[in-house]
DNA sequence: TTACAATATACCTTGACAAGTATATTCCAA
DNA sequence: TTGGAATATACTTGTCAAGGTATATTGTAA
């Protein structure tokens, strides 16, 4: 009774914050299992479980060395997600002024900085992701006709 | 009696599909939740809710139009995206032919044609996740001194 | 062989989350 | 004001994935 559990996005694969931190750690290195587990405090078993979801999912590849199996990255997904973040490029990368003054605009009152710098750290694992919740909306007041029907 | 819900990193909003496919949307132009519903097929509590959950990531914000609220992207999280993503990117963009080579030479007799040629066409989406899913690993046989003791 | 190191897997429990359904809220037009 | 359109939220339920613990597997040296 084995479950068929096939196509995984590459997104969800890497919503673990654990499978991210062993991505980050084999960005520098191919590392063995046991290497993996001591540098990231995880469990065995723990460890041996992501890895196999990451080899699945085409982001890690293993040799066999003694008793040890080294894993390395593969660079296949992250050429997916980079497509996929393709299509939003045009909204920072060079056009990110142009956008602040934008907002700025049409949406004056924020309360820009109790967000962090955002930047560079990964395997950071608890950078506050909640910076822009609570924001407020504004009113519009376009005069808008009857509103239609469906 | 509220949960805190705290820190939920981009990548485990963007896990769920029907985020992301809100997401592919709004990259065209803003729009309103009951064009989201009509153009993804979703129900109208699905699409609110899924909106909130991106809003309060910061992913999107919104604007009051008579009954209508607009919802248009917000650039951090795409940038906080890439900035992870950079540290990967030395293993393709410009790199994947040495890398290739060498990966060829310490791992030798791979099933390399059950994968695409992935030559550096970026824009292409559809390219199949689960390809090199059951790979073999190959012996390495590099007479080993005696395993050590932690 | 045997003993042990390194890694993988099975099984179980628990928590999170997404969808469905119903209902509340907000806003406009007449 | 009232009715209805557009959207948000509460509550429930089923699914699934991650971790813990135990055990199996693989490989090496003596």
């Amino acid at each position: 009774m084995e479950y068929i559990k096939s196509v995984e996005s590459v997104f969800e694969i890497i919503a673990e914050p654990n499978r991210r931190a062993i991505l980050s750690l084999l960005a520098s290195s191919q590392q063995s299992v046991g290497e993996i587990e001591r540098q990231l405090r995880m469990t065995q078993p723990t460890v041996s479980k992501h890895l196999r979801v990451l080899r699945d999912a085409g982001f890690v590849e293993s040799t066999v060395d003694a008793q040890r199996r080294l894993y390395r990255l593969k660079p296949e997904p992250f050429q997916q997600m980079d497509t996929w973040l393709a299509q939003f490029r045009r909204f920072w990368s060079a056009h990110i002024d142009a956008l602040e003054r934008h907002l700025n605009r049409m949406d004056q009152d924020q309360d820009r900085m109790n967000q962090p710098p955002h930047g560079s750290a990964p395997p950071k694992k608890n950078a506050p992701t909640k910076n822009a919740a609570k924001r407020k909306e504004t009113s519009k007041k376009t005069t808008r006709p009857k509103p239609r029907t469906r």
